[in-house]
DNA sequence: GATGTTTGCGTCAATATAACGTGAAGTAAC
DNA sequence: GTTACTTCACGTTATATTGACGCAAACATC
């Protein structure tokens, strides 16, 4: 019986968007190729699947070798068949996005090597292949997924202010939320716990130091956004 | 230079969730396999995509040569990508599901050849391959996609009555929902039209038959499920 | 006409939401 | 210490939405 690897088949790619967020920007992580095609262009990080890898070992293996992290949140965006989306060849990708926490690698902008970069998501430059469509889709899952489960402190260090995270959702929303009605619903939600800490050294009054809740009921909050117009 | 796809790769397959409304149930269409693996089991449609097809063509094809269907509502699902789950080798699957009216194809529960059939998607079989979690999956998605978006219409006829809609929400969510909020709400998005006719023949008084609004405007309505205690 | 059912429209109290006020806590300047 | 300024934490209020029902018109059957 011939093996069906035997066959002719189309390549399997993994691309990664990689989210941060440090300075009050949501960046994306982006690679500058060495080599054809799209030599010089800024593209996704990405990489093939091997025969007996899951696409989670192939992110792992990216971001491991690529980017020098592990250990991050991960979850499955789209599958890409465009047959022209790779000028090689028949190249079908799965698109994945990461959140991490830019602090937790000592990565920010400029300071690596000048191949790998944080760019803010509101400024990307033109991109390779159909990358652009897959940063969009990821932009639009990470908008809506915030929206209704607790993703915010993946981006934020362990313990943080209302107001850090009301500034990360007003960031990735890209909109205006009340702060007072935020703080509300972070709180009737049971979102975060207080640590009864302050954070110190600012200017102004000490904000309250919270943590995420990990026995956070599901489906306990939804935050709104202005209708626009 | 070596083309990527003389390269060893696994293989891409596309399985089909396709879901009709019939009866007030809500059914799956699965197919008796004839050959190993899962010999006389239930699977779902399915199909090796070709070097040159998209993975919406593979759909057509499918559809078409093993269901006799064309022209359906169509969404790409997830990837799944567990290395076990065909035993003839490394087979990754794209998992999509259809929404179609039974009626505009002459299929009904017991009418086709028995290796394809209408199963009451609450009493499957057990299914061959991981097909149980891809249609899981699938179920799930219908169940969050009818509360925003309204993809009712493609399972019903083009003129229907609100209570016919509203027996479809209950049949896909599994609960009740209030009959008259209900119609407040679909009413209040224009979610549907009404056309001034009537549905005639029945017992009781004549209800009104609507169709869909091609015009509606996005994120419209929010149908919401009662919480379970 | 009486009966039983479905349909279509309304009511109302409870809840959720958006918009905004205010005083306390902190730093810095004087 | 006092004043000025900023952020933080907690309220308040008007409006909109929701859930839970009531009820009469429309229809077939008797």
């Amino acid at each position: 019986m011939k093996l069906f690897h035997e066959y002719r088949n189309p390549s399997l790619a993994v691309d990664l968007v990689v989210f941060g967020y440090h300075d009050n920007t949501l960046s994306v992580l982006l690679l500058n190729r060495k080599e054809e095609p799209f030599k010089d262009c800024w593209t996704l990080p990405g990489g093939f699947l091997q025969m007996e890898e899951t696409f989670l070992d192939t992110c792992s293996r990216i971001l491991q070798t690529k980017l020098g992290m592990n250990e991050v949140f991960l979850e499955q965006l789209y599958s890409f068949d465009d047959p022209g989306r790779d000028p090689r060849g028949r190249v079908i990708a799965v698109g994945y996005y990461a959140l991490i926490n830019p602090a937790k690698f000592k990565i920010v902008a400029g300071s690596m090597a000048n191949d790998v970069k944080w760019f803010n998501v509101r400024k990307l430059p033109v991109l390779g292949f159909d990358h652009k469509y897959i940063f969009k889709a990821a932009l639009q899952r990470l908008k809506s997924k915030i929206l209704y489960h607790p993703v915010g402190f993946e981006l934020l260090d362990e313990l943080f202010t209302i107001t850090e995270l009301h500034e990360l959702y007003e960031c990735i929303l890209h909109t205006t939320l009340d702060r007072r009605n935020f703080r509300r619903k972070i709180l009737d939600a049971e979102y975060v716990i207080n640590t009864g800490m302050k954070r110190e050294g600012l200017k102004n009054r000490h904000p309250e130091l919270y943590r995420f809740n990990k026995h956070l009921k599901k489906n306990n909050f939804q935050i709104n956004v202005p209708t626009e117009s």
